[in-house]
DNA sequence: TAAACTTATAGGAATTTCCTATGGCTGGAA
DNA sequence: TTCCAGCCATAGGAAATTCCTATAAGTTTA
């Protein structure tokens, strides 16, 4: 079935010919008849017009233009076999590239699922792009990126698009965040929303999926949230809360894996949102795309049952180009 | 006719593919039906066991593995293109390769005739290979070199072979040769055949035709010659001569081309003998060959008219490997 | 929902490749 | 010299492949 090779015959013949230096005895090893040769090897010499053995009684020796030729059929033929051996090797993870989306929120999540990806198949390059969460959809879409991680419910717009499989990695719950220097640094009740409405806020501008939800939050209690300072950058609000007097909003995990950050719960608690993955489930999926599946299923498992934390700075791979 | 191009189908139908991003548009720059590029690339998935081309909706785009695999495949049009372009400069002269076997005695002769080809064709690579006469002649019909340059009448063995050609380059007489230290250096008058049986020669042995012509002369006119000194170099017999009191007997040309030699003619004269060109003539033969062949005839044309002489060391070429 | 557009499929036509039989030529043996 | 064995070329029909027309199935646009 699969038997069918790409190196054209004449060429074959040639290299084969070349190697036995006889036309009969080339045939023998290709299991086929000796005019076949001579047919095709005189088109070549058609095609190329010019001689490529030089046949004189019982010898056949190839012809000044035919050792030339035939090194770059030769190479011709390395060619397509190192293409073939290339694509088995994408087929088989050992080669090939991923492109993932994320938005700077997710990265602080996910970025060990990364980790685990590429120590499992090193030879496929990551490609992380960070956008704002609307893009994502549009890009996984359009194929620009091949699997997108979101924070919140995704895909929010008109069309469920059945054309796009999502799967839930984990969930999350907002909390309040505070550095060491903050009065209620290690404080173990919950905050009331009132006492959440008189903090000095430093949050994600409003292009971020998650002020959203925390606006929505704030919304639905009646509150008006102290916004101190807006960003659109985490880190930097990171970096502003944790030797300083201000708070923020920011997944519970994100608190744990960052040094010298205190979460405080809120009552009544703010809502629990998905951190989903998602890509084109339609068509043609590239291995690479199934494994990373595939093995975010398994990542998203072991984080809920042992949730192995480990405090440190963000990953340096989300700030990869 | 020539028309036939090598490179096979499924791979000019896949990188058309890939650059026009569509099979429809492929298939009008190709002028073949669109449902041929379907089902060429089909067989070529099925082939590679993968998938290179993503079809969803209206659009179409490759695969990691197509990515990959059309690397490949472009590397092996490339490869083949420049096959063809290499055969062809092969045909034009502007590439290629000519073998020439000559004798220890015709390289001082004809050493300017690869150096006019040299300049002539400076593509074509020249790989001299110095061999006893009787060598030449089967080198040039075991196709082992491609042209032979031989002192005297060559192929005296039983077969006139029609299979070999052989061209007269140009006639050249033997002659009595001297240094400066030699008393007979200068001298005008032709040397008798008595007077020569006493001189003392140093002479290339007996394994060079040229020698056993000398021999002939000799027994002909009954004397033996007064052999000093026996050499398989004509390079070493020259340094004898040239400060010594020894003398030799070479070709009169190659005494005009050496400095510090004088010329003496016998009385009566040493048998003319041909330096010829031959090459076989059978089956294929090579532009090179041909060209060579063409300039030789040229080169002994103008020898014969215009003889320009230059007093030089013998040339480098002819100790090339 | 219809119209426009794109790729896939089916089946027969056209082309190419292949095989058998044979011819011509060379080189070695009788 | 003559014959025979070995090798490549040629011819013509068989087999396989490629190609084309017609059409289906699907998506996108109006």
């Amino acid at each position: 079935m699969a038997g069918k090779r790409v190196f054209p015959r004449s060429l074959q013949y040639l290299l084969a010919i070349a190697e036995h230096g006889s036309f009969t005895r080339a045939a023998e090893a290709l299991r086929v008849s000796q005019p076949s040769l001579s047919q095709q090897i005189k088109q070549l010499e058609e095609s190329l017009q010019s001689p490529l053995f030089s046949r004189s009684g019982r010898t056949v020796r190839l012809t000044n233009a035919g050792e030339i030729y035939i090194r770059h059929a030769r190479r011709a033929r390395g060619e397509l076999e190192a293409g073939r051996r290339a694509v088995h090797d994408v087929q088989n993870l050992s080669r090939g590239s991923l492109r993932l989306g994320w938005t700077p929120i997710t990265d602080y999540l996910t970025c060990s699922l990364l980790e685990d990806f590429n120590s499992r198949y090193p030879g496929i390059t990551l490609k992380t792009l960070e956008m704002p969460q609307g893009d994502l959809e549009v890009a996984v879409a359009e194929d620009s990126i091949d699997v997108g991680i979101a924070f919140g419910k995704p895909f929010s717009g008109e069309s469920p698009s059945s054309e796009i499989q999502t799967d839930l990695l984990f969930e999350e719950t907002l909390c309040l965040a505070v550095g060491n220097a903050h009065p209620r640094a290690g404080q173990q009740v919950r905050m009331s929303v009132q006492e959440f409405g008189r903090e000095s806020l430093a949050l994600l501008n409003t292009n971020f999926a998650m002020r959203h939800h925390i606006d929505q939050y704030c919304l639905e209690h009646r509150i008006a949230p102290n916004v101190a300072i807006e960003s659109n950058s985490l880190n930097v609000i990171i970096e502003m809360i944790q030797f300083g007097p201000l708070a923020t909003v920011v997944p519970k995990s994100i608190v744990r894996t960052q040094c010298g950050l205190y979460s405080i719960n809120l009552s009544p608690e703010m809502p629990r949102k998905a951190i989903i993955l998602f890509y084109r489930n339609v068509g043609y999926m590239s291995p690479a795309v199934l494994a990373f599946s595939r093995l975010a299923s398994d990542w998203s498992v072991r984080r809920l049952t042992q949730t192995p934390i480990r405090k440190r700075r963000p990953c340096p791979l989300a700030e990869a180009p």
